[in-house]
Parts: C-alpha cells; structure tokens; sequence
DNA sequence: TGGACGATCCCCT
DNA sequence: GGGGATCGTCCAT
C-alpha cells in the first residue's frame, strides 16, 4: 500500500480532513506496530475559535503551523493526549484532529495499553474480537477489568482513546509523516454517500462548524 | 504569580 | 445527564 504523500497533506484543510477517512494510520515503536482504520477526524483552521491556532503561535501550538504532513500531539484536561495530522504550507496553524479507527493491527497491545486484560483476545492476537465488549470496573483504589458482550469499540473510539491504545503522547508530537515511525498509508476510497457529516464534538466556541467527517454505520465512530 | 479552563474519559445517579 | 480527575497553557493581575 502506497504512502500518503506530502501533497495530500498540503491541502484545504477540510478536504484533508474528509479524504483521510478510509485511510490507515500506522504507529512504530520498540517493535509494535499499531494500525488503524481512520473513521472520524474534524477540522481546525486560522481564524477558528475552537482551533489552538486561533490566538497565534505560540510554543504549545509551533507544530501546525509546519508544513503540512507532520503530527501535532496536544496534552489536554490533565490527563489525556489528541494527535492531528497538520495540513497546508509551512506558516500557516492548521490541522485535522483524529477522532476514532477502527483497530486493524496490534490489537492485544492496544487493549494492554487502554488498562483492559488481554485474556479475552484470541491467540491469533490481531484478529479482531468482534463480538466482545471491555468495561472497565473499579475495585477500591485498584482498576481491574472485566469483558462485556458488545462493547470493545470503547478500545479506540475517541481521541484520548485512540492515542493511549497506539501509545502516542508527548514524544510523538512534530513527527514527520512521511517517515517511518508514524505515518499514512493510502486505504479504501469512501464513496460521498458513506461520508457523514456534523458539527464538531466538544466544541463551544465555532460550534456551528460542521467540520466533522465520519464513516457512516462504522461501530468506532465516536457517538 | 494566580486562576480559569479545556478538541476527554469514566463512573455514578 | 452530571461531576470528578488532573495539569499544562494562557491571560490577567
């Protein structure tokens, strides 16, 4: 499977952000390899109130303003990493946030990495168990989990959720596409029909902004 | 130097 | 549907 190149990425933002679904996301690390299916992204642009971008550069926000083709790794509510993949020339702050995959490759890791035990996995490891469901349960101070019929879209159907399943966080963030740690690599084309659309999710400033592509019937989409 | 708040997630009611 | 966890960032003092 052919690359993303550096042109898909220089482009409009919104256009970026709708072409990415279908697409794959690979992640390498001390011998994991991480893939997903991209089936949800927003859009964050100059003169967008939501986007970090919309008061100027500053040292938080210097990765999207690079050339597009690189990702941008934010740390949020104390606790939580989101990963973009930024667009457009050098000089100008924009990005598309990666709101939820559907897990292709490394799935045992992934729910190692997301606190769920790994005993319901099958032995193949990378075929996904399609009928299960994880929740996490508290037992006092200690998180312990348990499995549940139907539910183990929680693994990667949400930003933060998505970078701790891949193991993204502070490190990661301005790494460039187009090498071989983390990047993109040309999927299935979606047809305009299987392309929903929506305002943006936890967004008050620019809300009315329907800057939200997702893959219609997909289980990982966020809500 | 302080304080408000956030592109979230998870648990509880 | 609501609140708590938790801390980096930014702006106002």
């Amino acid at each position: 499977m052919p690359r993303l190149s550096r042109s898909f990425y220089l482009r409009p933002t919104l256009q970026v952000a709708r072409d990415l679904l279908g697409n794959f996301i690979v992640c390498r690390h001390r011998g994991q390899r991480f893939v997903g299916k991209i089936v949800e992204a927003e859009a964050y642009r100059e003169g967008d109130p939501a986007s970090h971008t919309y008061r100027g550069k500053t040292k938080r926000n210097e990765v999207m303003y690079r050339r597009g083709g690189h990702l941008y790794v934010y740390f949020t509510y104390g606790m939580h990493f989101c990963a973009n993949v930024v667009t457009r020339r050098e000089g100008i702050g924009e990005a598309v946030l990666i709101r939820a995959v559907e897990p292709i490759e490394g799935i045992r890791r992934m729910m190692k990495n997301r606190g769920f035990t790994a005993d319901v996995c099958p032995p193949e490891a990378d075929q996904p168990p399609s009928k299960m469901r994880g929740k996490k349960t508290r037992r006092g101070d200690e998180k312990s989990v348990s499995w549940r019929k139907g539910d183990w879209v929680n693994l990667t159907n949400g930003p933060a959720k998505f970078c701790e399943a891949f193991g993204l966080s502070r490190q990661h963030n301005g790494i460039d596409l187009l090498g071989n740690r983390v990047y993109l690599l040309n999927g299935e084309n979606i047809p305009k029909s299987k392309i929903g659309r929506s305002t943006r999710v936890g967004v008050t400033n620019g809300r009315e902004k329907r800057w939200r592509f997702f893959m219609r019937g997909n289980d990982w989409v966020s809500r």
